[in-house]
DNA sequence: TGTTGTCTATCTATCACTAGGTAGGTTCCC
DNA sequence: GGGAACCTACCTAGTGATAGATAGACAACA
């Protein structure tokens, strides 16, 4: 019972190796196309809110030739979060790069929210795809659990490094968790709002959790 | 243009009065039995994860009936936002109560969500909303912004109230902010984790906005 | 009292449209 | 030739929404 899932590999009929600056199997092409475009209005709509119509037009094929590179719309939901994830991880870096103090990967962790908001005018995909979890595929709710799982290890190994103040109160995932939490937050409440500046006064706090002495 | 809607009437059939412990037009019978299945639906799968249908369904009239007394979706959606502020608010009770501290005040906000989380298994319902913000009619989306503002407004009254440590080095707004962001993100996280544990771990943090010395 | 009119809440049936998904054919290139 | 990538054409199931009818309650009035 339940959903035996094979870690998420996805089911590319295409995959043609993208020896870019990440070396990892991305489809290019019009698979490539495809994943954009879904996560793009994935990340404005939700997963409800797109259809393979959609994402057709805005290829500029048809929708038949959509399901012939993502069978389902399960498995293009998966695809779409499993690069996404991929690409964010990659973009954090090693938690316990010596090269790079705690304070810079905090800010760095930031920096990526901020920019989805401002640059990109997006949710967090997972943001979003999380808060309506109770409607998802299995395959694609996995998924939004494993980003949630890596970010929180993530901030945690980079909260636990002894560098700067006091270790904090709180345990560091705790203070994790809360970090993850508060930037999903404030993006839902800033795009709500339409004021980008709420974002900033929200991650002005993020601090409280990492030098909790002050 | 634009959709300058006299501040959210529902448009009901039918208002009972309920003259219960809050004196204002509540929608009983069938009507009120829609608001109910729509606002449970809603918070489970969001906007677009429920039809007229479900509802029907749900409160065993045919669909057609249910437009009987909401005429279009946007409408239906904008009545459960609004009867859903109301009760949020009435329930949360005046910020400035002298025989209230503000510690309880804070603590009976967060037990809110925690509730939410808990006993109803639910999204906060302008959370959930507002991740998918962009798909939203316009009038659906001006009652998640009100929403917000009213629970920002709540808790920087609370927050500025004399009493406990320091004022804070934030001010109370951008307090106020990141805790609304940090608890909605919260219900996102856990309910995605599926550990209600890990909403308690991120409201453990909600003192250091509270009491930003201690 | 009985009739007439009106209202509420619901029904059946249908509208035009969109959803995800499929079968089979065509084009093009190695 | 054979396969990759795409097409046309279609399906079933559902979407929000509308039209028209009906049963029952209620009041007004002759």
């Amino acid at each position: 019972m339940g959903f035996p899932f094979v870690l998420s590999t996805p089911i590319y009929r295409s995959i043609d190796i993208f020896a870019g600056e990440m070396n990892m199997a991305t489809p290019t092409g019009k698979a490539g196309e495809i994943l954009d475009s879904a996560e793009r209005q994935a990340r404005r709509r939700g997963y409800n809110g797109f259809s393979f119509r959609d994402l057709a037009a805005d290829v500029g094929i048809k929708s038949a030739s959509v399901h012939y590179h993502f069978p389902t719309k399960a498995e293009l939901g998966a695809a779409v979060a499993q690069r996404y994830i991929e690409r964010f991880m990659a973009h954090l870096g090693d938690p316990a790069d010596p090269e790079v103090a705690p304070d810079a990967l905090l800010e760095r962790y930031v920096a990526a929210f901020r920019r989805a908001l401002v640059r990109d005018r997006q949710m967090c995909l997972c943001g979003l795809l999380g808060a309506e979890v109770e409607s998802l595929p299995p395959k694609v709710a996995a998924e939004v659990r494993r980003f949630f799982e890596q970010n929180v290890a993530w901030l945690a190994a980079v909260l636990s490094r002894p560098n700067r103040g006091a270790p904090g109160n709180e345990p560091a995932e705790a203070r994790a968790l809360a970090i993850l939490a508060l930037l999903e937050g404030a993006l839902v409440v800033a795009r709500t709002l339409k004021r980008d500046a709420v974002f900033d006064q929200i991650a002005g706090t993020v601090t409280s959790f990492a030098a909790p002495d002050g």
